[in-house]
RNA sequence: GGCCCCGUCGUCUAGCGGCCUAGGACACCGCCCUCUCAAGGCGGCGACGGCGGUUCAAAUCCGCUCGGGGCUACCA
């Protein structure tokens, strides 16, 4: 325990996504450094909603993110669908407070209303920044006398509410990133709320966290230049100076390509990683790597190890990239690794979706996927795979097709001797077991006949599972059963050509 | 442009002044095993961005430089 000189008041952490989306890996990993850390020091984690841009929110994503969160094995104890003492949680419902907030900073003189229109402030900034300085807005209307006010008025325009940041500069101790130091001539005056009255995210954060007791903000680098804001915002609620959070900037993750997470550079949203069957284990141990690591060679752990070791004072400063294959190698350890009754559950719901089995399964279904299931444990990296390879046992005899492709490079007039050969011997196999089926087939085709095995096998494989890339042949074959296994042999060689 | 942050193999990382001729993982390339595909075993390729300085000693500390990222919104 090296890092955060535990402060003398519990922690408190949030993690407060915007519901504009899915929630993407990047706000993932977010999530599960707040999680671990409020779980490691023993505190308390709050589940925040910043849905005050209407124009972006969408509701649907609520529900989403809350079920992506519990998917992953995160939970909370105050937060949008749970309640708790700083409620509520989501901030469309808080308007009001951020109202009169915005009130009060107006009548102390440390916001005012600001007339100008975007396109003005656009235009200055554009001249600013031409002219090599700071680019922020200007104060055009920080001392506005009442003549201008009431011409601004009678053209019908709407002001917004700026806040009035003093000349001086904030510094502020990151616990990643060390002391930091911001000139304000670098903080122009930011908006706090809209014409329309609606309060913008520097204003809604700061009160929040205020009034939510939050200690320690964890957040993405990406906020790291707004802290000066919020500190600003601290500073006009009165908040004394000991009370102020403290800030934790993460690194941040980026897409395969070194740029910005977005839809352009590889998939982003966690349920589409959930759909295509990643653990949810291998997601939280994945992200967790990308910019924290438990010390050492090792790179495994679970949630619950991660909750009594993850340490801020351990988290890297540089960005990560997100890398698929890397996430996917990691998945297929953690398939390996499952219980094989784990494993079969698992795979069950990727079953049925493919319309393999029923919802829930039949107990007769459920005993051959429990049997099939260890064939393929340690031959996919993603759960979506398993239906591909395991079709062959469960579609309905009459629906069963090889597969166009390996029939025509497989299934030639040259199969047919070892399919035949195959055929006979199983015909009369007195004990049906995988064991005694490969003693038995291996007798006929490879002695028998002279084969080699690759040779021998193939045509059988292709013949009994429909495809070149199956599971272990002899073990299909015990599962198939007999009669399947003649049926689809007499099939193959009576669809052969020639 | 301005401000801020960052810089170890292609990627994720270990390293926190001597244990480093820099370790692990993914990817890649060989070989072994083998009924396909995997898994597994063995081996290989491969990095401290550059330049100065501090020190008996630097990947580790400092400066500069170059490079990357973030912010610069009536987004978050």
């Amino acid at each position: 325990m090296t890092d955060d000189q535990r402060p003398p008041r519990a922690v408190r952490v949030r993690f407060a996504p915007s519901p504009s989306g899915d929630l993407h890996v990047g706000n993932v990993r977010t999530a599960l450094y707040d999680w671990a850390y409020a779980r490691r020091t023993g505190g308390t984690f709050v589940f925040r909603l910043e849905d005050t841009d209407r124009s972006r929110v969408q509701l649907e994503y609520i529900d989403s993110a809350i079920d992506t969160l519990y998917w992953l094995g995160l939970d909370w104890d105050e937060g949008a669908d749970v309640g708790g003492p700083y409620g509520p949680y989501l901030q469309s419902e808080r308007m009001g407070i951020y109202a009169e907030w915005t009130e009060r900073f107006l009548a102390e003189g440390t916001a005012y209303y600001c007339y100008c229109t975007q396109e003005e402030v656009a235009q200055r900034r554009k001249a600013a920044r031409a002219a090599g300085g700071p680019s922020g807005y200007d104060g055009h209307c920080r001392t506005l006398t009442e003549a201008q006010v009431a011409a601004y008025r009678a053209e019908g325009r709407q002001p917004v509410v700026r806040m009035r940041v003093p000349e001086g500069q904030t510094t502020f101790t990151d616990l990643i990133r060390g002391e930091v130091t911001f000139d304000h001539a670098h903080v122009p005056d930011f908006v706090l709320s809209r014409a329309d009255g609606s309060p913008l995210y520097t204003l809604a954060v700061a009160i929040d966290d205020v009034l939510m007791k939050i200690t320690h903000i964890v957040r993405g680098e990406d906020l790291l230049s707004s802290t000066p804001r919020q500190i600003t915002v601290y500073r006009a609620m009165g908040v004394p100076e000991a009370e102020f959070p403290v800030f934790a900037h993460l690194p941040m993750v980026l897409g395969p390509d070194g740029q910005r997470l977005s839809k352009r550079n590889g998939v982003v949203s966690v349920n589409w990683y959930r759909d295509e069957g990643f653990l949810p284990e291998t997601i939280c141990n994945y992200l967790a790597l990308l910019g924290w690591s438990p010390g050492g060679d090792r790179e495994s752990f679970t949630l619950a190890e991660m909750a009594t070791e993850f340490d801020l004072s351990r988290v890297n400063k540089n960005s990560a990239q997100f890398d698929v294959r890397k996430l996917e190698a990691m998945n297929g350890d953690k398939i390996r690794a499952l219980e094989p009754a784990d494993f079969a559950a698992r795979i069950t719901p990727f079953l049925a979706r493919a319309g393999l089995v029923a919802e829930p399964p039949t107990a007769g279904q459920a005993s051959l996927i429990a049997a099939a299931a260890p064939l393929i444990q340690s031959r996919i990296s993603r759960l979506s795979q398993a239906p591909g390879l395991l079709a062959f046992l469960f579609v309905p005899e009459q629906d069963f097709a090889v597969n166009p492709e390996d029939a025509a490079r497989v299934l030639v007039p040259e199969a047919r001797e070892a399919l035949q050969a195959a055929e006979t011997a199983l015909k009369d196999l007195a004990t049906w077991e995988s064991g005694a089926i490969e003693q038995t087939v291996r007798d006929a085709l490879v002695d028998g006949l002279g084969l080699k095995p690759r040779v021998a096998f193939t045509p059988v494989r292709v013949a009994v599972t429909g495809q070149r890339v199956a599971p272990p042949l002899f073990e299909s074959i015990d599962l198939l059963g007999r009669e399947r296994t003649l049926a689809r042999l007499a099939r193959a060689l009576g669809a052969l050509p020639g």
